[in-house]
DNA sequence: ACAATTAGTCAGAAAAATATGACCACTATA
DNA sequence: TATAGTGGTCATATTTTTCTGACTAATTGT
């Protein structure tokens, strides 16, 4: 009678955690977009005339939390903010791009 | 007067497509597991206790045709059917860790 | 014959994610 | 003074995703 390792919930699979912190409609967009250069918040929504306010405002803030975008205020009048990768968020996409290429390419 | 590049619609972003083949509330735990062994249906129906068959079903298929999964039929009475990582997915795997690494650790 | 296992499908319900439109404060321009 | 730009928030509506429970069909065990 062979019984297989059945007892394994894993519990906060670490897995999980990440691809939801990468979860979300417009965060590629923004990953993309943001790998160009800074971000500003009305310019972005124009560049993504099918989103809206609220969901980029929410995907910058937990872009943000994760470290992945660092927020800037630029000391102008009127005030302008700034969304730009940092270096964890840049290192994401280059891996982004690898794995792009690994899904792509048939398996042999 | 300086205009910066807004004539961008990243139409087809590629990392949408990476990022949308990855999403889905479950698939983390099925990439944990797989990673530990080859699955079977029901044995996957119980470590996952809080899903349900229809959702692994779609799951399952969706990374069988992303050819992050392996579907082999072993022939057996009853049929028994067997979801393995592909190399792609043990790839996806790996890389997974690696970002898993990168999110957690601070930005110096 | 009846229950349980194998691996699912299907329609409809519930939950979660996303979008809409109004509103806010501040600054600038006509 | 009114209009438009900066960067948002909020409540509500819509859409998408996920879950539930019933059902299928073949095989094994009691």
């Amino acid at each position: 009678m062979t019984t297989i390792n059945e007892n394994n919930p894993p519990e906060g699979c670490p897995i999980e955690g990440l691809l939801k912190t990468l979860s979300g409609k417009w965060k590629p967009q923004i990953f993309q977009l943001a790998s160009q250069g800074p971000l500003r918040f009305n310019s972005l929504l124009r560049q993504l005339p099918q989103s809206n306010k609220q969901s980029l405002s929410v995907a910058l803030k937990e872009m943000e939390e994760a470290e992945l975008l660092i927020k800037t205020v630029i000391q102008q009048k009127p005030l302008h903010i700034e969304y730009q990768l940092s270096a964890k968020g840049l290192a994401m996409v280059v891996v982004f791009r690898q794995l792009e290429d690994m899904l792509l390419h048939p398996l042999e």
